[in-house]
DNA sequence: GTCTATACCCGGATAGAC
DNA sequence: GTCTATCCGGGTATAGAC
């Protein structure tokens, strides 16, 4: 396969074309097998049978597991977040969350890579650690500004610290969501509709739980 | 070294004295291993050899390294629930929770390993899943029966349903802890403390803050 | 029962040829 | 960019010494 017919296109457009498409298809077969097997479980080598390639391929374009990993990550991560944003500046925070935690249910296995690399990217010298120390960041700080304009306008009654309020939604999110992945008869949208409204203070959350 | 003077003692005092002793080592010397460099990073071999042992006989005492790992799990988590019921029955659960915590901060390399483990265990096939899957639920249960005796004595205002609220709890514990291992700026005592305040219901936690 | 030695297979990483 | 070949370290299974 990949023919070199023309050795090199007269117009150099640039040889990171087919890198680039490249490196997208490893990450989406990554996606699929870590997803499937676990970050441990997944081995570069079935990866690249995946894709008809050889491991070495593979670790050319991304020099290690790890970095693989992180390519994954951000990847999956991009597509959510834009939603909520646009959500929580609509109908506020509890709609957001309760909208967002709705929509995972459905990537199940995705949540679990997450949640795994999240704990196993918390020491400093893991591959993965800056990046997990940004998102969190970033998603706290976000949602400190939603809490706080449902504050401003009244929407909750919860008039805490913004950043605290965050924090602790992140962590019932966070927490909640573990439960249910070892036990997926919990009911998380049950347990995380009833946490908003405790920690919002806002009894008018129910009504979107249908 | 290890000379064997005496080859068997006279009085036949079972024979596992010795075998369980070994195993406590062995234990001990995983635990300190998995804490540092985590469950992957850990060899049984970088362990045998702590002990002057070699990898096979650590084998013999437990048949893989996730029977081992279970093993660690059991006795770390052992100690620390004992006192949490006597505290909570005494005090309150808000007390309880937040003595908890800060006994915890001291040993953050263990929280690491439990938290990595249980995300790690969440998949059905994992050997520890069972025994995170039971762990939880006695939590939650236990912490359940604490949150309807505070509710009877009016220790706390929160009137919903005993278990949501426990559930809620402990993810807030888990959500929390997680964001201080991987960023250990994060002032997890207020942080749990401002959530207890929420989820319970009782204005009156900030005093035992201090 | 307790332990050692050896070997096997799989995993990620690296070097060098095309 | 991609391959083949090789290295090293990991968990595991088996045979056998004391």
């Amino acid at each position: 396969m990949t023919e070199k017919t023309t050795a090199r296109p007269a117009t150099r457009r640039g040889p990171y074309a087919k890198s680039a498409q490249r490196r997208a298809e490893i990450v989406a077969s990554a996606t699929a097998v870590f997803a499937a097997r676990g970050y441990r479980g997944g081995s570069l080598r079935e990866i690249a049978k995946q894709l008809d390639l050889s491991l070495t391929a593979v670790v050319h374009h991304f020099p290690s597991k790890d970095a693989l990993l992180v390519a994954v990550l951000e990847n999956a991560d991009s597509a959510n977040t834009d939603t909520f944003e646009a959500d929580s500046r609509d109908k506020g925070v509890a709609y957001a969350v309760l909208r967002y935690v709705r929509r995972n249910l459905e990537r199940q296995e995705m949540l679990r890579l997450l949640a795994l690399m999240a704990a196993e990217a918390s020491t400093p010298d893991h591959p993965a650690h800056e990046w997990f120390r940004d998102r969190y960041e970033r998603v706290v700080s976000g949602l400190t500004t939603a809490v706080r304009r449902d504050q401003d306008e009244g929407r909750i009654s919860n008039g805490r610290h913004p950043e605290l309020i965050a924090a602790a939604l992140v962590a019932l999110w966070d927490g909640l969501q573990l439960q249910w992945l070892i036990d997926p008869r919990r009911d998380l949208v049950a347990g995380v509709s009833a946490g908003l409204e405790d920690l919002l203070g806002d009894p008018a959350i129910g009504s979107l739980q249908q």
